[in-house]
Order: structure tokens, then sequence, then C-alpha cells
DNA sequence: CCAATAAACAGGGAAAATCCCCTTTCCATA
DNA sequence: TATGGAAAGGGGATTTTCCCTGTTTATTGG
């Protein structure tokens, strides 16, 4: 660890005038500094191939235009797994955090941002490594619960496997292959996803993965 | 026909300072008044249910958090097939567009408005029915003409049907009976759409139909 | 520690659905 | 009349779906 001064932060948000007003707000913040600005996704990923010094945290706005949030911190969690993302977004349903969640962001703030409770945010990101609102905490036990229909949408490891593959132009058998089980064990994932869900056929399943976020185009 | 005069429009956007601006510049045009804002879908359908004087014209923001541009312009061609509705946007992407024209939009506008151009589309929306600029021109004639891979994606009314039908999780003896259709026919449609669209099976068809707009979910 | 229980994993077998290649019929229309 | 598209069909290979059984591997309570 080191001394807890000069963090470094990268804002990427459309909204210009608020952007500007966050970066004052960030400086104000002893420890915290920003050291770019990025209008979107696309731009960021320029400032960020360009320049070799790294921010550690994030700002990142779900809302805009040519390449948004959702794309932007898939890129980021596969390019740069260390930065630290905190997502700023106007939406505080479920299904957008949760889908923010599944990138990787480490945290996710509504834009009515009040100081103390960004400080907070950066704090916690640098200190835990994440932060979460009593809203995000809440949709994330949310998640967990039976769904509009009593579906309970807990599931493990080799089921979200299965059913991201089974969302796929594989054969039952390939996915077999992949997961290195038997075909007969694939066949019990899917019988009981099937029962659990209450769906008929693969089409449904890749819908339901679909509309819960459990897989991207 | 009314005189040309006094038309109504209603504006859906987000950022009101923009949709502020946009209600005088609007309020400019001496045929044209602004009766209503709305922030978002959810806030139209209250505004629209409430009043009984409905506008000829909406202006709709198609980023907005809570029901979005996408969402309102479905609900709007259900419930409300008669009133124009001109979409702003800042992506000008081919996706967005004809996802919006699927739903019914009248015309397309870059949020970049200069004062002619609005109000060359709203004469246009309330003479023709519609607006179409270059740019949406262009996008329509090039959705015709195959895509990145090389796929023909003009589809006979036949072929959309059995297209959406089977991304549900109907089966093709059942898709054949509401189509009132042999069922080798849609097999057929099936085989046919698989080898054009290069696709290996029916998940591989949801997924073209979704990535295409074919399909919402 | 051991038995009871739960779970993940694997298999057999059969019916249904999907997938594929090919032919025939019908009909519009150039 | 010829051409081409849409609809319908035959027949067979493959895959999916379903139900039931059995084995192995944790896990937990006594």
């Amino acid at each position: 660890m080191r001394p807890d001064t000069n963090h470094t932060v990268g804002i990427v948000d459309d909204h210009s005038l608020f952007a500007r007003s966050l970066e004052k707000l960030i400086n104000s913040f002893p420890q915290f500094k920003v050291i770019f600005h990025a209008k979107n996704g696309l731009h960021l990923q320029e400032k960020i191939e360009a320049s070799d010094v790294l921010p550690e945290i994030i700002l990142l706005d779900i809302n805009m235009p040519v390449m948004d949030g959702f794309e932007t911190a898939e890129w980021l969690s596969l390019n740069h797994p260390d930065i630290k993302v905190l997502a700023l977004s106007m939406e505080d349903d479920e299904q957008t955090i949760l889908k923010m969640l599944r990138r990787g962001v480490k945290g996710y703030l509504l834009k009515d941002i009040h100081p103390e409770i960004l400080n907070t945010a950066l704090q916690e990101l640098n200190e835990k490594g994440y932060y979460h609102s009593e809203k995000v905490s809440e949709t994330l036990l949310h998640s967990l619960t039976p769904d509009e229909e009593g579906r309970i949408l807990d599931f493990k490891e080799n089921e979200l496997t299965f059913i991201k593959l089974a969302c796929s132009e594989l054969t039952y058998k390939e996915i077999a292959v992949m997961m290195d089980l038997s075909p007969k064990t694939i066949d019990g994932y899917r019988q009981d996803l099937f029962k659990r869900l209450k769906i008929k056929n693969r089409v449904g399943l890749v819908i339901f993965a679909l509309k819960k976020n459990l897989i991207h185009l």
C-alpha cells in the first residue's frame, strides 16, 4: 500500500458541464486527482492506449453515445482489470445495476452526487476495492430472491457457464466437451433449468438469459 | 385538412436545458406550438392519459432513463398510432435508426439541430406524414443490401413472421398452425434462412434476429 | 467418527423435434 | 410457353427432450 495521497482518477462522461464540475469536486479532495477526461468509450480507449500512466479509478457514465457505459465497462474489465470503475448513472433500476456489476464495475453511484458520498465512494474504492451504496446492496440481495414469476435466479458457476454456452450455436454435445463433462450431465443441467425456469426449450433459455442480462449480444 | 396553423407538439426529453431551448425554437415557428413536456416515457404516458387534447407531433429523445425512446415509441405506435413521432438522438448508427423506424417513428433527427432543419422536419411531418433526412434514406437503402457478412437482409413478409415466431418457445409445428401453412413449408423457410444467414440452428436465428433488431425482448 | 442426506455426475432408452437433401405441384407473369 | 417463386411433401439422419435409475462425492447431524 502506498501513502494515501494522489490517487489518480479518470472521468468518462458525455455531459461536459457536469464532468467539469465533477473534476473540480474531485480535485478538492486531497487524496485524489483527475488526470484525464474522455467524452465516450472510444475516446477513453484512445487515451488509455496512448498514455502509459493509467488512472487507478475511472468514473464512468452509462449514458453515452458512440460507445456506452456497458461496452466500455466490458472493455475495461477485459483490458485493464486492475482499474477500478465507478459507474455513474441516472437510472437506478435493478437491471441496469446488475448489468454493470456483471461487467466488473466496482461501484455504482446515482448521478445526483453529494460531495461526501463521492468522497466516501472514492475512499472505499481505494481501501476496500469496491463501493456499494445501500441501493446496490439491496439490488444484489434482490437478485438472489425469486423473480416476478417466482423463479430462483441463483445459479451455480457450472450452470451459468452452461447457460452462456447454450446461448450459442453449439450443440449440447459440444458444450459437454467444452465443459469437460458427460453429455448426460449437461442434459441434467438442461432439464433442471427448464423446470426451475419454467421454460419449454432452448429458445426459452436464450430469451431468459437475455432478459436477465446473463448474456449480452 | 385544417389550416396550417397551431399544430401541436409534445416534447419528451431528459435534458431539461436542451428541451427548453427546443420549446422556444418551436414556438418561434408560427404554425407550431408546444403543448407539453415530459421528462421520460412514463411521464409521457401519464400526461397523455390524463389530458384529452393530444399533440399531433411528439419530439422523442432516445436516450432517457426509466423508459427510453425505443419503448416509448413502441407504446405510442400501439396506443396512439396517429401521433407522428420525430425521434431525436445523438447516435446516428444504422442499428439505432432502423430500430426506431421499425417502431413506427415518422422521422429522425440528429441532435445538433439547425432551426431550419427542425422547421422543415415539422412541416413535412404535417404535410407528408413523414420526414426523412438524407442520412435516414441512406440507412434504409443500406439495410436492404448485404450486411457485414455478406448476407441479404431483405425478408419477405412471411419469412419475417416466421422469424419472429421462431424466436419464441413455439414449436415449428405450432408455428405452422399459427401461420396456417404446412409444417413442411415452415421447414422450407427454416432451411432457406439457415443457409442464407449462415447459421446452424434455431438459437443462431434468435441471435441474428436480436442483433438485427428484427425482434425486441 | 459414521451414518444419513443431499448434490453433482452419469447412464439407458424412447419419443419428439429439428435438420437436411430432394422432388412435385401450383400459379403468376414475363 | 418458359421461368421462377411459393407451398407442400417424402424420407432419413441427428439432436433435443424427457423420465427414470444408479454412482460418486461432499455435507451434516448424531
